[in-house]
This record gives structure tokens, C-alpha cells and sequence, in this order.
DNA sequence: CTAGGTGCAAAAGGTTTGCGGTTAA
DNA sequence: TTAACCGCAAACCTTTTGCACCTAG
């Protein structure tokens, strides 16, 4: 993926240098679908993604959208989010983050962590736990829908 | 549900002290569904919890699994674990804490919080946000598995 | 007595897979 | 050149739902 996918760095994701993703073939598809994720700070789902792709490759399938957005995830380009029972959820955002879920709006965006490395401290693991990722979901209510219902009483 | 669960106490969890879960009509299928997930440390999924309850209830129905385990989560009587895109577990520990999923042998167990209300100071939230929960998954691997990895080295 | 629960079977909905043709490297 | 990928359709699997009967409160 390296070196085909165009100026990653207008994102404003704090993306690593996007060295070897192993062999990972790049292909049109792939490349519109990552780029799709890119752009769009909502974590859109598989079929999301592909409404928006179909845009631009017609042809393209939803199957091809899992494969590729499955492909991706196990090398690491993207990151799958699950939350409830909700269709997956991709992020191209590879930093150390929380997820935010509104109750209210269902959607989904970015929690930055003050310090990633002491969130472990936080936890009574047992002796001999190797720990590899923390996954941190925030449920609550985002700062638009707060504004709405204050503006608005039941 | 309160008096007509047997001995909740009996449970290692700390339980709150089961008062009022609304309308929730207690039936012997809903008392053996609760029973099993309480005695299980392991988190099962509704196909695990319908096996076990099968052997005490062979004309029970896996759709009335699934209908008991929803109204006992809406309830709040059990909690509802959703890892990967597993199927769902249920966990009757209704008390903070987070969960460790063994990437090897696939077991989820439960990990008490140090100071679960410190935990969202770790997080860059918006100003406005309203935090109702915090969801916390471990990946890792458990003891267990890091024991045996190191006895028998690759 | 009756609102709500149960069991069954069928449907729903997200995701995966098999296959023949295509393509990136 | 060829292993990997694409598009299509069918399969898969967890979960939900409609319905007739039953039961807890």
C-alpha cells in the first residue's frame, strides 16, 4: 500500500509512515475503498463504504467491499470497530484512540488518550497477563445532541 | 426477579442487592437462563446458555434463550459482552470492570478496576460530553496460555 | 383474568464463500 | 506468468419475529 495510496498525509489522522503492510496487492478497489475510510472521520460500515465507492466504480460489489475491508484490517491499513450488535465499523485512524458512542445520534468519533500507557495501570490483571490492546468504548451522549436536549427540554 | 432467584448470594460476584428490575415476570425458563450464567465464569453466548439449559429443560427453545437473555439485559439483570464479531456472551457481574479476551485459547474473564471512576480522566472528551459508561476490552494473553507458550517454546 | 412468556418455524440481516474470469506485480 | 483479486450468487449463522398456546401474578 505504501507508495500507491495518494498523499495520505492530507489526513488529519496521526498515521505511522505506512511502511510494509506484508502482501498486501493493491488494486483500484482497495485503493478507493482506503481512501473512502480515509476522508471520513464517521467510521462508516461495509455497506456505507460501498455506497459511497459505487459512486465511483459502479461494478464494484459489496463482497468485494468485505473482502477488501477484511484484507485490510488483518494487515493492519485499517481498524475494525465493534460496538453492540451494529454492523462492523472501519477507522483508518491507527493512533492509540478511544471511541465515543452517542446514544443519541448513533454516531461514532474519536476520543484522543492523555496517556495511553498508564490506561493499563488502571486495571487488577492477574500475574503472567500479557497484554497486547486496550479497547475503550465511551457510551454516552456527544456534545451537539447535549447542546439539542438542554435547547430543548422533554 | 429479586426473592425468587435461589441464593444469589452464593455467587462470587458482587452483586447489587438485586432490588427492582421494573416488570420483569419471572418464569422457571428465565430462573434456569439466570441461574447458569450466574454459576459460569466464562461469559457464554445464547447457544452455550441453551445447551446447559437444555439438559434441565430439554423442551426449551434457543429463540426463547435469546427472547430471556434481551429482556434480562434491557433489564439490567445481566450484562451483554460484545467482542469481535463473535456472538454476544452475557455476564451477570454487574459491577465495573473490564474484560481480557485471550487471543489464544479465546476465553474472556472478568478484570477488576483499580479506580474505575479515574478512568475517563485518561480521556480527551470534548467539552459537553456526557459519559454514562465506559466499556473497557483487554486483548491479550491470558496466564494460562502465556504459561504454556513458555514451557513449550515455538 | 390477562398481559406477557413460550415454543416453533420462518425470516431477517450482516458476513463469508465457491467459482469462473481478470489483473497486479 | 501466476498467485491473488474481482464480481456474482448462494450459503452461513446469529438473532429476530409472527403466531397459537400457555402461565405468572
Amino acid at each position: 500500500m505504501s507508495e500507491t495510496v495518494d498523499s495520505p498525509a492530507s489526513n488529519v489522522h496521526p498515521l505511522e509512515p505506512m511502511a510494509d503492510f506484508g502482501d498486501f496487492r493493491m488494486t483500484p478497489q482497495r485503493r478507493k475503498i482506503y481512501e473512502t475510510i480515509m476522508s471520513r472521520s464517521d467510521h462508516p460500515s461495509a455497506s456505507e463504504v460501498f455506497l459511497e465507492v459505487k459512486d465511483a466504480m459502479p461494478s464494484i460489489s459489496l463482497a468485494t467491499v468485505y473482502n477488501c475491508l477484511d484484507a485490510m484490517t488483518q494487515s493492519g491499513v485499517v481498524r475494525q470497530v465493534n460496538l453492540n450488535r451494529e454492523p462492523s465499523r472501519y477507522c483508518a485512524n491507527l493512533a492509540d484512540h478511544a471511541h465515543l458512542l452517542c446514544q443519541v445520534c448513533g454516531q461514532v468519533s474519536d476520543v484522543p488518550l492523555k496517556a495511553p500507557d498508564r490506561l493499563a495501570q488502571a486495571l487488577e490483571l492477574p500475574d503472567g497477563t500479557e497484554v497486547s490492546h486496550l479497547d475503550l468504548t465511551v457510551r454516552g451522549v456527544c456534545n451537539a445532541c447535549a447542546q439539542e436536549s438542554a435547547a430543548t427540554p422533554s
